[in-house]
DNA sequence: ACGATCGACGACAGTGACTGACATGAGCGT
DNA sequence: ACGCTCATGTCAGTCACTGTCGTCGATCGT
């Protein structure tokens, strides 16, 4: 993961090859594919993380949230845990804005989420299709915030950049 | 698009060889890749058209309508065109799900759907987050939509089921 | 009518991501 | 010491995709 980052970064994430990441980790190119599926995945490697953390906070969200505000309480603890971890997430980001091929998979890693989120809230009683249209607006929600958070690099504050999106969802929704 | 489309269905998106699929089109593998920019792009043809109309959808809705409405207006339109085409968006759909790479294909053109969308409401002088917000939403909107259109068969009206969907939105988002 | 131009295609060689099969060697329990 | 497991190396192979060059037919200007 070291040894691609770096390269990733230094030589841009087309122009590196797995056979160059393999040799910097002093590993063979075969061993590469043995611990990541293919050469995108070394940079979600932490999406595991991320999403059993927004499904578990909303299991433990109170019974009397709706299921938006229980959406919104996982998303600002997955926002909290990014940013903890600094500037990392901007790194990464740099890295995936360059290449459309990393662009598709974090879509596909924040539609998996999108599906998790859907499923905690079919768990606290929600039915379809409001569980995948709350999950769905969510993660669109989460998705225009990191954006921000990331193109502003005074910003320090994802949960809330999280909060303020959804209120402008509200109002947009509502037909302001 | 023919030979593709025919080998998808018959032997799965991943068995199919793209040389397989020149043969079957009587011509040579060098010659698909000047038509297609990759294996996947065949089954995704229609997107530009399907944008097009979405915008201009968009452009031509009345002043008045709230940003929300005039996104609604768009995704209704294209929702209409896709059910113009019968039964073929259910079979790509098909194959779609068989395969995660396409899967990523689709994610992408969503989003540049997305796009397309935020900067059409934002020529209608829509600021931003609250236009990128809209379309966010627009689009997990129709996604739903588009995704309960599929799984039930006897469904015709898609955009009836883009409005109810928008509906349950702002349901949802209200707080209920 | 004729040569120049251009665009679509074929042929071919090459790169790089990814896979399957088998061998090796270190640690671990018995 | 023995067998087992697990991580790794090795090697051969497939397939998506690209660069380059040559051919040919259609079109265009004169």
């Amino acid at each position: 993961m070291q040894a691609a980052f770096a390269l990733y970064g230094e030589h841009g994430y087309e122009q590196t090859t797995v056979a160059e990441i393999a040799k910097r980790a002093g590993l063979t190119e075969r061993t590469f594919f043995r611990h990541f599926t293919d050469k995108r995945e070394v940079l979600f490697a932490g999406a595991d993380a991320l999403q059993e953390l927004l499904v578990s906070t909303v299991a433990k969200a109170p019974r009397s949230l709706p299921p938006i505000e229980a959406a919104a309480a996982g998303l600002e603890a997955a926002g909290a845990l990014i940013q903890d971890g600094g500037e990392l997430a901007r790194h990464r980001q740099a890295i995936i804005a360059s290449s459309a091929e990393l662009q598709e998979r974090e879509l596909i890693k924040l539609a998996s989420l999108a599906a998790a989120l859907a499923e905690a809230l079919r768990r606290r009683g929600v039915d379809d299709p409001a569980a995948s249209l709350t999950a769905e607006a969510g993660i669109a929600v989460f998705k225009v915030a990191f954006e921000r958070y990331v193109e502003e690099t005074d910003q320090q504050d994802l949960p809330r950049l999280i909060r303020e999106s959804l209120d402008e969802l509200k109002a947009v929704t509502a037909g302001r």
